[in-house]
DNA sequence: GTCTATACTGCGATAGAC
DNA sequence: GTCTATCGCAGTATAGAC
């Protein structure tokens, strides 16, 4: 008897409604349907986002959702966009510490980024527009990542013809970011070694 | 809105044959529900593999799909299943080149396998089952992977210690897929790049 | 093994009151 | 700006005939 029919009821936990003056507006209910977007999908998947899981999280009914959204994709796309300010300005800020390698490592390593990633992954793949703004926003973090290193790797008196910035930039940020995807799913047989080696090649620049 | 046309080119190498009925009889129903399931995923993404998708795409009626699987659930594993199996098969095949680091990475760059992968990933982050089954054959597919390097580093004299296959494998396999994944949605900054500087890393192993 | 038929639930989206 | 109400359709899954 192998249980069937696993119907996903929502979590029964209701919005913080700060009420102020009478009113539940804590950030705007267009900002409450992102992030109540957000949430579901890191927890469950794009699909599980629907409008009415939405607006039930949001604490508002299901029409509102298109009053703010033409369409859920819409709504998709206003994710992307709101994560990826948020994600910038984190990379901004964390690269102009005096380590913007193991700054780049770190960040990358954030397993909410890369369940997100994976999810943004799945439906840019699928969806044009998404597609679009997700290479949009990895161009511009690509550049951000690889300004950032060119500082680091000239400082230490590295030959950027022979590694060349942009190149070390992918390196590290991807390797990350696989390791903290094979984390999410429990396999983590060769992480330590890898983390070593990464490790023991920073080191080896400041020598 | 696709046409009614049946699929008679499972990506499978399934011996067709015709019953005694006349019918057409390509690999059994089985597994052409789980082909046309996997290619609905690669194409449009697991949110559209449903039972009446999926059956359509298999010339078979919806409810036949829960004869063969309890839920659909059952399905998205048997659709890893069939394919892990066959990229272990691909993968211990490339490994027996002369060159198992090229082959490696030129592996990993099959973008129809790692828009499939993303789709798994994102399946597997949520679906526990699938998580499993997906970390089981990671673990399958690094062992084979190490086991490879470890011959080809030791072939050209290198350290070991400092080297692990290990790590060497998770490397060249992991960036070839980010490079992929990349590619999928347009994203080629430093692509080209990461591609010379790999070659050059394999070009110095072989001096 | 495959089909028809159906139960029930949830979906995206819209109309229109307040 | 938020709501109620509803349309039409697609989703998973089951029952039972052949």
């Amino acid at each position: 008897m192998p249980t069937k029919a696993r119907k996903l009821r929502p979590g029964g936990e209701t919005p913080r409604r700060t009420t102020v003056h009478g009113k539940l507006d804590d950030g705007g209910t267009r900002q409450r349907l992102v992030d109540a977007t957000a949430q579901i999908m890191h927890d469950e998947g794009y699909a599980a986002a629907t409008s009415r899981r939405v607006a039930a999280k949001a604490g508002v009914k299901q029409a509102l959702v298109y009053y703010y959204f033409p369409t859920m994709d819409d709504l998709f796309l206003a994710v992307l966009r709101s994560g990826a300010e948020t994600a910038l300005e984190q990379l901004r800020k964390a690269l102009t510490e005096d380590d913007p390698l193991r700054a780049l490592w770190r960040l990358n390593c954030d397993p909410r980024q890369t369940v997100m990633s994976t999810e943004l992954m799945a439906l840019a793949n699928h969806r044009k527009a998404i597609g679009a703004e997700l290479r949009n926003f990895a161009e511009r973090v690509r550049d951000i990542e690889t300004a950032a290193v060119t500082m680091s790797l000239r400082s230490y008196g590295v030959d950027l013809e022979a590694y060349p910035p942009v190149v070390i930039a992918m390196l590290v940020a991807q390797l990350a970011r696989s390791v903290s995807n094979e984390s999410a799913v429990g396999l983590t047989r060769g992480h330590e070694e890898l983390r070593q080696f990464v490790e023991a090649q920073f080191a080896m620049l400041s020598r």
